[in-house]
DNA sequence: GTCTATACGCCGATAGAC
DNA sequence: GTCTATCGGCGTATAGAC
């Protein structure tokens, strides 16, 4: 009977909370492996491997090689859509291109594979879209807020910054020999601030 | 013997000259694909069946799928190189945005591939990496002859226009609800000059 | 719930007839 | 020179034992 105790005590952790982290275990392997080798040379085989489950398993978690993309698509898209403080012209552009530097900070290369791959991924394509326009429109209000803003087609103006500050920051960070980050904030501010500006 | 000459004449093209527009075919097949399904769907089979060439007839003017790949770029990298005219600023900065959308128009797909999935080529970085070089040094050297120009650090500012046009150009340009090239190439040059203007 | 083993299909590339 | 036929390999996904 004391023997019967042993055995029950540390059997095994709950399930719900073990099956969340091997799901997370999953999705951290694809990450990784999706950044280092790009989306098509990260295999599910590797994934598996690397998270330390069979593919079976990896199966039980996910129905499919893009499911597992899309869920690192969508988790970085919630992240990213707080509104910026509204406040003069000059801090707001800071903080909208701070936050895309920040953000590349952590792994521009699994960015670099999301901005590219998820794209051609039907499922997620309507997804993606949606998240543009709502940026787009985020952009756009804050900048019909502020007085200092002068320029003849405010939608225009949105799409172009919002279009610069993903595309621009995310090519030089990607890249080994591009601008550092604290020089490329603030040439950005200051190439958007004059633009805007008018 | 009267009946050998009928055999002779037009039995066939000279052959160096059909090989070439084999070639083409296939090259304008593979760019047709490539653009519609991107890099890794456009497979040789489909490639030569859109050719309308056996799979081995491909094989024979293309050692692998990526060389064909490759010389589709290199081609499209030759064309782009060449001076623009050092004037004043503003024209100066409108013929390296003018150039990008002209470039961008002929096939804004075909170039979305290329820019991704090139890089990931081994045999093609080392080659991607000294055109950027070229270009970054061409527009250095094209502000540093302007009295107009007035920023900090030549190099960064070089830098950034280059991204800046490439990478802005090639979104909106691809978009479906990007902004119309027209306004794209105002809009851009008025910005870059602000900025260069210091 | 996790594993091993494997089905199945597709792709790049080659061989060899014509 | 062009074709058909096919090889070898790999990748996704599933079946079924434990």
């Amino acid at each position: 009977m004391p023997s019967d105790k042993r055995r029950v005590e540390p059997r095994r952790w709950p399930s719900q909370v073990r099956a969340a982290l091997t799901r997370e275990r999953i999705l951290a392997a694809a990450a990784h492996i999706f950044a280092e080798q790009g989306y098509a040379a990260g295999t599910t085989n590797r994934i598996a491997e690397h998270a330390r489950v069979s593919i079976g398993s990896l199966y039980q978690y996910f129905p499919n090689k893009d499911a597992i993309l899309a869920e690192l698509l969508l988790r970085h898209i919630d992240e990213e859509l707080d509104e910026p403080p509204a406040t003069a012209l000059e801090p707001a552009v800071r903080a909208i291109v701070r936050r895309a530097v920040d953000h590349h900070r952590d792994d521009p290369q699994l960015l670099r594979i999301m901005v590219e791959e998820a794209p051609r991924l039907p499922a997620l394509i309507e997804k993606i879209e949606r998240y543009d326009r709502a940026r787009v429109a985020q952009v756009r209000a804050l900048l019909a807020g502020l007085a200092e803003v002068r320029v003849a087609d405010l939608d225009t103006a949105a799409q172009l910054v919002v279009s610069t500050v993903e595309f621009v920051v995310h090519k030089e960070m990607a890249t080994a020999g591009g601008i550092p980050p604290e020089r490329l904030e603030a040439e950005l501010v200051a190439m958007l601030t004059r633009y805007l500006r008018g």
